[in-house]
DNA sequence: AAAATATGCAACCGCGCAGTA
DNA sequence: ATACTGCGCGGTTGCATATTT
């Protein structure tokens, strides 16, 4: 027996969103937030969609701090090395990099920094399409009508990201690794910790950042969890914290005998490289 | 100029998990 | 304990656009 459908399939709208849905469903979110939940959300918006369908919009293009374009060299190599430590996890992966969405680090991945890591140059798509990146970068968020994806309607694009605060967390609980965050996304000093507990596939890492503020130095944290077990529900998924779900069950639940072990999370291209030659037909497809 | 091919990415699909009745 | 529902994730598809032939 196969489970129900999430929404009546031959009633709803699919493909791409117009502006006009778009609007109508960013301006009931800022109203009414999810309103309950996100199946009952399409109807009460006024939307012929799925939900799944709005849920997906809302995250990856119409929620605030969203960031679009090009990735910089250190969101690279912060993508490779925690692809190298923990795989195709790409929710976990997009916690580490604020304003993107797992999508957008999947497809990215995908379609060009597999390709760049082991050397395989696209066909000359170069002078033309490097002109519109350097535009897009040099406008960083640039207006909605000058997309560069022609007339193919994406959406409007948010300031500059913020870095959410969450609750410090006792650090004797992880192990402090040396960073792999870029200086350029984070003021002042960064540090990553890591639990990994032997046995089984739970791992969880974090990183804090210092931060100057008016009262003194403030510090932010970011994490995300292994296990789908303790990744907290309204953490929003791309920026997990350890709300008092985690903080109160989470990490108390494995208790202090647990036995926790450093992992590597820091690789170096050639190392990524050399992973990705490697392992090309299990691990990386 | 037109057709064929390659590329990038938005969106969909199915499944597993958690919460709840 | 079980069934049901909703959420979130990762994999995949479809299509618009860019490039090559």
């Amino acid at each position: 027996m196969g489970r129900s459908p999430c929404c009546d399939k031959a009633n709803v709208k699919k493909g791409p969103w117009s502006p006009e849905e778009d609007s109508k469903l960013k301006e009931f979110i800022e109203k009414h937030g999810t309103a309950g939940n996100w199946i009952s959300l399409p109807h009460k918006a006024g939307l012929k969609r799925c939900g799944k369908s709005c849920r997906l919009r809302w995250l990856n293009y119409l929620r605030p701090n969203i960031k679009h374009g090009e990735f910089s060299d250190d969101e690279d190599r912060i993508i490779c090395s925690l692809f190298a430590s923990i795989g195709s996890r790409w929710s976990i992966i997009a916690a580490q990099l604020p304003g993107r969405t797992d999508n957008d680090i999947k497809n990215y991945w995908n379609t060009r920094l597999k390709k760049k890591l082991l050397g395989i140059v696209p066909s000359q798509r170069k002078p033309h399409q490097e002109q519109q990146q350097r535009n897009q970068q040099q406008q960083l968020f640039p207006s909605p009508s000058s997309s560069s994806q022609g007339n193919r309607y994406t959406s409007p694009v948010p300031p500059l990201p913020v870095l959410e605060s969450f609750p410090k967390i006792s650090q004797d609980a992880f192990t402090i690794v040396p960073t792999i965050t870029s200086s350029t996304l984070f003021q002042g000093p960064s540090y990553q910790y890591q639990m990994k507990e032997s046995g089984n596939n739970t791992i969880m890492f974090g990183s804090e950042h210092s931060c100057s503020s008016s009262d003194g130095s403030s510090t932010q944290i970011s994490y995300g969890k292994m296990d789908h077990n303790y990744i907290c529900r309204g953490g929003g998924g791309e920026q997990m914290g350890f709300e008092s779900s985690l903080c109160g069950g989470g990490i108390e639940d494995y208790g202090p005998s647990r036995l926790w072990e450093e992992a590597p999370l820091e690789y170096n291209y050639e190392e990524i490289k050399q992973l990705l030659r490697n392992n090309n037909d299990h691990f990386f497809y």
